[in-house]
DNA sequence: TAATGGCACTCTCGCTTTGAGAGTGCTAAT
DNA sequence: ATTAGCACTCTCAAAGCGAGAGTGCCATTA
């Protein structure tokens, strides 16, 4: 593939620009004419067809304008990637919306969610911080009626999980708390197969608990992320990809099912680094469903420690300009949050 | 209003059945051919211009066919409420799926939200269950890194809230187990005014705790509702209701939204009792944005104690047949959960 | 007297036609 | 190297047209 000329870059980024905000195939006339470039519609007609050779733009029928390919795309993108950042009164406002949240993993993970869909105008999404390895820190074991009990159990990562057992009898809250903190003190950073490989205790119900305990922290090892978030799927509704096509709607099926969303995020960041920044276009081939639409996607939190995933979906002509610079400040504020707040001793 | 014939009766749920089925306006002859009444085309072409008359049915335009008004949605879906139990075989397939799902009011929300999504093919909304005088059961402190403390308070009614304090000065666990525990024993049972008119105490930690659990317990009284679930957004969009007019799309903007989601779900429900099912069609003149659409509410738990709401929006053309009886079934579900779980004692 | 068959009329919807507009490629002139 | 000009192509919106479906009304029937 030969080089581009400087002239032929800027207007690639031109024609790129103005498709997506016009969502209509543009023609060298109406490009000499919006933009004063100092050059004839016969020129750019020359320049575009070159363009069009290389295969960064596209026809959708012989003599319509011009529209971008996934090449032309990528080639844009490219482009915004070292540069953009997000305005600094922006910046303020999304800080200062996380600085009077209430605290706590699940509000960030909310608001995170409400941030990005607002700012991209698009369908974000976003997974509670999540650790590979999980170690214990905490259980807690409280009464709630007859033989029932709520169980909290605290990883050393920051993670909560609640469920409510039955028991085989009913059990005083002295007894309980007193289980909990046998088991806290024996099991206090233990990772879930240092704990599955302990003998087995005497007391009957402290062993019942520890099986439940294990059972839970492999559940949680296993999964490949914390919970999904979502916001905005409402965004898009009014885009025309997602009026017309049936694929794009099966897109926003995509998202909503967790299971192969997960699925996605595994697959696609597997190897992409803290502070790396990835964009999908067009479903790069793998993803029937998404052959119409982009996701921006990076992954936060402390490497080894707690991760976390988080991106946004939108029409292949969604504004990049704006989405990228937030997909990536929203990852560095969330990184700094999980560093501060949520890393174990 | 005159009385309705029985002949009309039964030609009007006919009539509305079959739109509801194809989404297109209903003529005599199609009707005639179709099911075999026993009746020619003029006779029914008669009467549907009675029903016309009294304002159950309406033409799109001079010689379409004709098209339920809401008031004829509304005599049609009083038909339903006496009858329509659910299939023995879902209902035994639904109960399966929660038995075996794993416990905790989390997952039994997303799972009710899932299981109503999809037997009504529309959007459904579950909100946990919430108390409106939330009384103390227990508090939890976990140190988790430096002045970072994880609080897990946890009410009578089984609401659980969570979040991270940072504390002015580093302190031993050992010290926060004794704050919590003298905390427990001193404020077990009581309602958030109680707490507040407590004396302030002595120790400097258990007053800053016992601020933040006031605060806490104040917030979650006031929310009119528990936290809201969502599922099957993507549903309705093939819909030619929502593909087509931006009103339909303005009504899940809506369900996106959860605090307006929250004073629809207030206002509308405020005088429905548990075990009764709510039927709003087409906003009733009091949404806007839900002219074209309808919902089924209904309301569980144990009265006084815990009560959430749940329901299902989809076009007016909804299939009540199937949701209704979903709907019904799920809230009675529900209510036996929360009895049998979570009322503490 | 209630139900029906028949008839004239109306309105939508899908099809084709048509002309304007926008865009293109190519070539000759600057 | 750039540009003006030209012939050509293709889409899109408006207009015209006929088929189909539905209606209301009236005379007839059982």
């Amino acid at each position: 593939m030969t080089e581009l000329t400087e002239r032929q870059k800027t207007l690639l980024i031109l024609i790129i620009r103005d498709y997506i905000e016009s969502a209509q195939p543009v023609g060298s006339k109406r490009l000499a004419e919006h933009y004063n470039i100092g050059l004839s519609s016969a020129t750019i007609r020359n320049e575009m067809g070159a363009l069009t050779e290389m295969g960064y733009l596209r026809q959708p029928h012989t003599s319509a304008g011009r529209v971008p390919t996934e090449e032309g795309y990528r080639y844009f993108v490219s482009q915004m990637m070292n540069q953009a950042e997000l305005p600094a009164s922006i910046q303020a406002t999304i800080s200062h919306q996380f600085y009077q949240a209430r605290p706590g993993v699940e509000h960030w993970m909310t608001l995170a969610a409400s941030v990005l869909a607002n700012q991209s105008q698009g369908v974000s999404v976003v997974t509670a911080p999540h650790t590979e390895k999980a170690k214990y820190k905490h259980v807690e074991l409280i009464s709630t009626q007859g033989r029932q009990v709520l169980m909290v159990l605290v990883m050393a990562g920051g993670e909560v999980s609640q469920q409510i057992l039955t028991l085989a009898e009913r059990v005083s809250q002295e007894r309980l708390s007193q289980t909990a903190s046998r088991l806290n003190s024996l099991l206090a950073g233990l990772a879930v197969d240092a704990i599955a490989a302990l003998p087995s205790r005497a007391d009957t119900l402290d062993q019942d608990i520890l099986t439940i305990i294990t059972q839970d922290m492999r559940r949680t090892s296993e999964s490949v992320s914390g919970e999904i978030y979502t916001d905005g799927l409402t965004n898009v509704l009014s885009e025309p990809e997602f009026a017309e096509s049936d694929d794009a709607r099966r897109a926003l099926k995509l998202f909503e099912e967790r299971s192969t969303l997960q699925d996605l995020l595994a697959r696609t960041t597997i190897n992409s680094n803290v502070g790396g920044l990835q964009v999908l276009i067009g479903g790069e081939g793998e993803w029937e469903e998404l052959r119409q639409c982009s996701i921006v996607l990076a992954r936060y939190g402390v490497p080894g420690m707690a991760t976390g995933m988080l991106g946004v979906l939108g029409p292949m002509r969604m504004s990049y300009a704006r989405t990228i610079p937030t997909v990536r400040f929203v990852a560095r504020l969330l990184s700094d949050l999980v560093s501060d707040n949520i890393v174990g001793e």
